[in-house]
DNA sequence: AAGTGGTCTAGACCACTCG
DNA sequence: GAGTGGTCTAGACCACTTC
């Protein structure tokens, strides 16, 4: 449950902005008036603003009151990694199909991303997903070895392979990261979303790992234009995504890589 | 300067982290272990490893020692809001050129993000930005009424807004939201990058706003493909991104807009 | 069973904002 | 100058991981 105390308390102002109680804009009470209130300590007052902070619902500056910036609620981990989870959250039918698994060697992207050696074998998916019957997001996946075994034995049209081998082997996510760009639809893309050759995709590729540190698989999706759009909020105490240069960047501007 | 002190013991490890002293997929010292070889109480030092956690350095989980994720520092917050500042840490020669700026009615989109009243009077500028010289970004932008004539009184070869108003006005950003999605490149685009009619874009939509919450920008930033991703860590603990349905996606799945 | 992180308390001082 | 958030301390208990 929300067993702790800051969890109940954050909760309880979400809702109070979510109703309108607090508007965007106005102020929210100090942590005093708050701490009385719930009859918590200052501390616990601070662990649930700064969750709500950390949501960019609200904002602080030392010295004023903490400020609403929005009213809407933030989607979960799950919801990120998980695109059949995000669908069913907002009501759509989604399906998926595997077009194909095959066992090969990793590329030098997988392996420096997967950090196995390079040459060693993964489990690659090709995966087509529709919401409501249209095709929508083309999924390649490189899955390390220590996992291919759970993803092999999934049939082809499972919905939620992140769901299907936490149940049945107990492997879950617990930590990811995204890079976003866009890219030029190739024949393969162009023929499974039904679009032209060279039409604007929204590409995400990302990594997840377990608990403890250690890789699961790294995916490129893409998504068909128009189809999604990613946000973020950032401020001056939290800004959790950044710009990178491009392969087509002058040279001076290249970033060092992962590995 | 960095006066607090978990901001000190936190910078001391990311440089650990960084060094490799601390390797990915690591453990960290427990949190008494930190407390004691700094001479600082417990509160203290989960304030710094928290620090680190959010920015997706380190992970936690309950009863064990906390693992590195990875090796590289994250971006400021100026560098996410600033195209000129990010570029010029990275060592790119950077020019921009203001095409236009006219004062029109706001659009209802920008009217709804900017929070003012439909057709109230913005600023609206076009923008063209080179890295060493090579058109990159194409940025339309409207501000709020109350920024529009510091913005007014700039050279067209301005290559910091951000940093120019702040200086010359005193209007800081503080705050950030920002739409990622992929779109086709249209005739003006087309023209200013040098691109085909129909290439594939990054877009970044943002809205900047002050510490007070108030709105000051409303942008719309195309990237020629390619030329930069943009990057995001999460975790069970903290999701900064969300996926948002797009204007081509079925009725069911429309997500309520901001205002 | 020992170690570790997650939560919570009660109090303190300081830097900053606001009227 | 009063109020507010930012930082810091020293202790406590619990849930969980690890061995």
């Amino acid at each position: 449950m929300g067993s702790s105390r800051y969890l109940e308390i954050a909760e309880a102002l979400r809702q109070s902005i979510l109703r309108g109680e607090y508007p965007v804009g106005g102020r929210l009470p100090s942590e005093s008036d708050l701490a009385a209130r719930w009859s918590a300590s200052r501390g616990t007052v601070r662990q649930a603003v700064g969750l709500l902070a950390s949501e960019g619902l609200i904002g602080s500056r030392q010295g004023a009151r903490r400020v609403v910036l929005r009213q809407e609620r933030r989607h979960s981990f799950q919801q990120l990694n998980s695109f059949a989870q995000w669908a069913q959250a907002m009501g759509c039918e989604v399906s998926s199909l595997m077009l194909s698994r095959t066992t090969r060697p990793a590329t030098d992207e997988e392996a420096s991303r997967l950090g196995v050696a390079p040459g060693s074998e993964v489990l690659y998916v090709l995966r087509l997903r529709r919401l409501d019957g249209d095709p929508v997001l083309v999924e390649r996946t490189a899955y390390t070895d220590w996992v291919a075994p759970a993803v092999r034995e999934l049939p082809d049209d499972c919905v939620s392979i992140m769901n299907s081998i936490a149940s049945s082997a107990g492997i879950v996510a617990h930590y990811g990261e995204h890079l976003l760009d866009a890219v030029a639809a190739g024949s393969e893309d162009a023929r499974l979303l039904s679009v032209r050759r060279g039409s604007p995709l929204l590409r995400q590729r990302y990594l997840t790992y377990t608990a403890a540190g250690r890789p699961i698989e790294w995916t490129d999706d893409r998504y068909r234009a128009g189809s999604v759009a990613f946000s973020v909020s950032n401020s001056a105490a939290a800004t959790p995504l950044e710009r990178h240069a491009g392969p087509d960047m002058p040279a001076a501007a290249q970033q060092p890589g992962r590995g």
